[in-house]
DNA sequence: ACAAAACCCTAGCAGGAAACCGGAGTATAC
DNA sequence: GTATACTCCGGTTTCCTGCTAGGGTTTTGT
């Protein structure tokens, strides 16, 4: 299992996919009823979504009748940009650490390189979904169920 | 950085790296050579060993004159099965718990398909390699510094 | 102006996994 | 039979994740 979906990633996800849901009609989503829709710890949310805005993917309305928006619309939004917000890897940092990290050693490169190339094959298919793609495969399935239903 | 390199995984590649590179004089190599060479708690790599014998990746002679040695040729040998071995998933377990997991919610459910496709791509890199490409990797690679050196 | 609603910061804790160490036991070579 | 080296099992230390807590600041409504 190399890549692992953190809670984290998982809740912040799940978040972002509420405010997607309502992003065309411009109003705000407060933490409470995020946290309460998702059944995520409130003052955890809280946390997430300050990182999320700090990585420009939300923005926040200070204030009573305030709350979070998306900052971009959910086409433009990728997966990749979200758990890289949140993990925390400035696309610098974890180059510099793969790079220089084992290059002492000859074997320890050629190990980090390989895995460098797994990295990126994750990586690449994380890059190539988007919110709004999760969103429209949310709606395909919920479709599909409510036939089975009937 | 979805796929992270333990530090467990890099000192077993390590090891395995030094027992392939002997592979052909049917010769076994100690535990204390291996943790000399590569600077690897000999305690810790003892049970590192002991968990790729479970696993049937190497074998190990007891008794004076011991050691550890391939217990197949090093092109047999892929990465995946090293880490899946020491990373303890037995592809019914994991399969299990991304499935369950969250697959209570439907939201949840979407995230689980989306982390899967990653982690399959990733794993399909360290399918394709086996101990013997890195190996041959080394290899060149040497011949190059010293191309250089000179 | 004032209070309530909501976001904003920082610190810290509990649990568990990862990394590592030690001691007593067991098999093998000589 | 003794030295050598693996084997089993338990303990310790360190670190990270998920989560909680308590204060602060900004904005809205009246």
């Amino acid at each position: 299992m190399p890549v692992e979906l953190s809670c984290k990633s998982e809740y912040a996800l799940l978040a972002l996919l509420e405010l997607a849901a309502v992003y065309t009609s411009k109003e705000p989503l407060q933490i409470r009823q995020i946290s309460a829709q998702q059944h995520i710890p409130d003052r955890y949310l809280e946390q997430l979504l300050a990182t999320l805005r700090r990585g420009g993917i939300v923005r926040s309305q200070r204030g009573a009748k305030g709350g979070y928006l998306l900052a971009r619309e959910p086409r433009k939004i990728t997966l990749l940009e979200i758990v890289a917000c949140l993990e925390g890897f400035d696309a610098q940092t974890k180059e510099q650490e793969d790079a220089t990290k084992f290059t002492k050693t000859l074997e320890g490169g050629i190990i980090a390189e390989v895995w460098q190339e797994a990295d990126q094959a994750a990586k690449t298919i994380l890059q190539n979904y988007t919110l709004q793609d999760l969103c429209d495969r949310r709606d395909a399935r919920q479709q599909l169920d409510l036939m089975y239903y009937i």
